[in-house]
DNA sequence: GAGTGGTCTAGACCACGAC
DNA sequence: TCGTGGTCTAGACCACTCT
């Protein structure tokens, strides 16, 4: 019934063991995202060790964003980060007053293309390998506000390139969960700033070389693999963000 | 020798009262930042409880940056937040090349004047009470990267109002704990975007309506108390940050 | 070797959520 | 009422740091 980890990796404690223990199983699809996991006490069982301890092990994964606890309901396994997380980094005025909708997005284009080698890097494929190329604007209440490039790993989402984007949704990341089979699970953020060019501006609806901000995000699946780089650009005057110091 | 507290505090765990107890003490300045706080052991004897409850309530404040452990030596009360943290939003590349040291500090100008209605408020003042106004250059290898604009509540920071603005440190957090017994425990950053106005464009060397990033600080002491407000302006392309999500 | 925090056990009872 | 995670106990032994 249970694995055979019962001694602690060298220079692991066994309440580490017990975390990636746990953490390989749901990686292999043991338990999809959104659903409970067994309760403390039967894993505590199942592996022969105390409640205690495989607590330790479980905090560890809600640490790290894998698990999710509920008072009196169970563990269950993340679904994956939201959708219009990009809005944190922005406050943008509707014409009618508020906003914190999410925007709507209009893909451009959407091509294979070679993949760079910082790209190819990032995403662990050989060099000279595909990627699929997205262009999107997204917009708030029929006012563009952000202009998107985003950059996809080939075999994992073949099934988009093939799709038509009139039917794709506002939001991607739960499409890419639907379709491709890939949750996100972190993403890591970058910001700068830059000035637009005449095109990208002309998107925007504002003038050339107008200010913006630069969001150059990666993000990760379940397992800690890059299987997404996104960069968007919006209006540096809208931009408003809050960070704690200690 | 234990506090009376051995019945936690209506709809308050055990270790949360705990945790408040004991970051009440540390605040009445029983330890002293940087100095040991007696054992779990005995914290637990002295308390009545058992080593795995102080140590919840140890790891409470441990999390909320008020206590350190250390393996084998004992847990400490944090020394407080160190100096140069307002470098990590921005990337200044010096004429020589590297960076990453400390900037230098100028003093524009150190008056007294009336606290407006907001600052009144964050600082827990009544309306009509004096502030310390400071004006502040900061500059790597000669070239002015950073203006600000620093204010402080004033009975607690009288003692820089007399003192003389040369013989002041580089860093202020560290001049505000000796001179004045403020440890800042915690700040909160708002970033946005601007443009310098012709007087700020020249102290920094740049032309006017120039774009520039905006940090708006509020500082925080170990009691959760405000007792600085700082603006900070910088060349928007030299900002640099990064964010995780989840 | 003495003292510290870190790990682990095998129980107990409490608080929450759903049936 | 039952099963879940949350709190708490009273021990034990291990790993790190200093003297």
């Amino acid at each position: 019934m249970s694995t055979l980890l019962n001694r602690p990796l060298p220079g692991q404690s066994r309440y580490g063991s017990l975390a990636l223990a746990l953490r390989h199983r749901i990686l292999q699809g043991e338990w999809v995202p959104g659903e409970v996991i067994p309760a403390e006490s039967v894993l505590a069982h199942s592996y022969g060790v105390a409640l205690g301890t495989i607590r330790q092990a479980l905090s560890l994964l809600v640490e790290d964003g894998v698990l999710q606890r509920r008072h009196g309901k169970g563990t269950f396994v993340t679904k994956g980060v939201g959708g219009a997380s990009m809005m944190r980094f922005f406050r943008f005025r509707g014409a009618d007053g508020s906003a914190s909708t999410t925007p709507h997005s209009h893909i451009l284009s959407n091509r294979l293309r070679t993949a760079t080698v910082q790209e190819a890097q990032a995403f662990g494929l050989s060099q000279g390998a595909q990627v699929l190329h997205i262009e999107r604007l997204r917009s708030l209440a029929s006012e563009p506000c952000l202009l998107e490039t985003i950059v996809l790993p080939l075999p994992l989402f073949s099934s988009l390139a093939e799709s038509d984007t009139d039917a794709w949704d506002d939001l991607l990341y739960p499409m890419y969960q639907e379709r491709c089979g890939v949750v996100i699970q972190k993403a890591q953020d970058s910001l700068s700033f830059a000035k637009l060019s005449a095109s990208q501006a002309k998107r925007l609806r504002l003038a050339a070389s107008h200010p913006c901000v630069l969001v150059e995000r990666q993000a990760y699946d379940m397992a800690g693999s890059c299987v997404e780089i996104r960069t968007t650009r919006g209006d540096a005057f809208s931009f408003k963000y809050t960070a704690q110091v200690q």
